[in-house]
DNA sequence: GTATCATCAATGGTCAAACCATTATAATAA
DNA sequence: TTATTATAATGGTTTGACCATTGATGATAC
């Protein structure tokens, strides 16, 4: 059998369960605010400290943010990835993936977004992403000083073939990444004009594949695009930590 | 710029980083007690109310489990992937992504996973998944009656693809994916001995593909293969819940 | 001696009432 | 009008008490 074991009764439990199915249900929506803690323990008929552990938790989900103050409380908040990116911090900082996991990890799920995008990219998706290619063009032409504006904006890029993709679960995991993996490229991914040419004219290969319905090219050359980009970091980091 | 807002002063929020950091680094094992609660309250000089909302974050963090009565107390956990696989819960109870969108997550996961796991296995690897699919034949040869067991081996094999390619990253999504996506399978999925022989001859040539180094087919096959699935699903679903 | 049961103490779970800290808003002064 | 101050609503914290669960210990019966 494979039951769980009965929970043990916990009033702050209870408590969690009964907004949060109120949350998931939309009977509260995102931006309102739940009752002043005061008024919710008369609600729950339970004690404040009992009452506080169950906002704890509800925080710890992100599904509700507190304020201070006059007008202070707990808001709910909208559903995001941001739950899904601490995991993923907690699970590096554990040691228990280590950034190449990570980088290999992106690289199958920009191979798979980029696939998916290329079947499913209407006119206007493609218009949209030259408009950014465009801008990534301006940053690259600007030298070195547009380089932290050209990482950005290729993120953008990769955000949105995500988007085009049209499956929000690859947005959330690619955001959750991108979270994860941006704290290495600021340390690790100094590099020169060269580097920037190569992946300037990477992105244009990926999205003229995605205009073209090229699956395979699409999917292929992102996962490229990305595989470069973890080598770039990875000499960079065995030059500043020759040995370790 | 791009720091975070300054912390507001919660004593708890210091709490936690400080049992985290120990957790993490280390300096606490898994398996082993926090102090009781009253002993914490000193150390920490503050609350018991305080240090308990200090208890529920790492407790929904999944960083250690609270256990009752005399040698009960805190204690640290494994890191593991169920803080995922919740999160991956919530989303699909939020509706902000559908059964379809989980499963072609999973599809293109599993392709990439694949395609890993034919670059590394090993001779000792190879062996192990034919012992699974062995069983697998099993459970086939006695009908429908094993179907139950069918689909755990099933799911086994595709864990064991996942250890060989490598990652710890993509077991931990794979786990969360097969634990959100069993569910539905239990409700929807009761096909015949027909469906049951086409699965086990997918698995068989997505392991021989593997044996052979063969990226390409290896990754193909174990994306149809998962598509195979999400389809026969959708199918009954709609059987059973024709409009809505 | 062994097995069963009752008691006890350690530990988490809850409650109640008070006070402090922060902040939007209203009242007041310039 | 504008700047300052007072007020009150709201979260943050403390204290001390009592309840509930559970493993260990020792008493009792066989």
């Amino acid at each position: 059998m494979n039951f769980k074991k009965a929970k043990q009764n916990r009033i702050f439990q209870d408590v969690v369960e009964q907004i949060e199915m109120a949350i998931l249900d939309a009977r509260i929506g995102a931006g309102e605010r739940l009752p002043a803690e005061r008024e919710l323990c008369e609600m729950f008929q339970t004690s404040r400290g009992t009452l506080r552990e169950a906002l704890r938790i509800l925080e710890q989900k992100s599904l509700i943010e507190i304020r201070l103050g006059v007008n202070g409380g707990a808001y709910v908040k909208d559903a995001n990835a941001e739950l899904m990116a601490e995991n993923l911090a907690m699970l590096i900082r554990s040691q228990t993936i280590s950034l190449a996991h990570l980088a290999e990890f992106r690289e199958g799920v920009e191979g798979s977004v980029a696939r998916l995008a290329a079947q499913r990219a209407s006119s206007v998706d493609i218009i949209k992403l030259y408009g950014l290619l465009a801008k990534a063009d301006d940053f690259r032409k600007s030298g070195t000083s547009g380089w932290s504006d050209f990482v950005r904006i290729d993120e953008r890029i990769h955000t949105e073939i995500a988007r085009i993709a049209g499956n929000p679960l690859y947005v959330f995991i690619l955001s959750s990444v991108h979270d994860n993996i941006q704290r290495y490229y600021d340390t690790f991914l100094r590099v020169g004009t060269e580097e920037m040419e190569e992946n300037y004219r990477d992105l244009g290969q990926i999205i003229e594949a995605i205009k073209n319905g090229e699956e395979e090219a699409a999917s292929s050359r992102a996962s490229e695009h990305v595989r470069k980009f973890s080598r770039y970091m990875e000499r960079k980091k065995r030059k500043i930590i020759p040995i370790q």
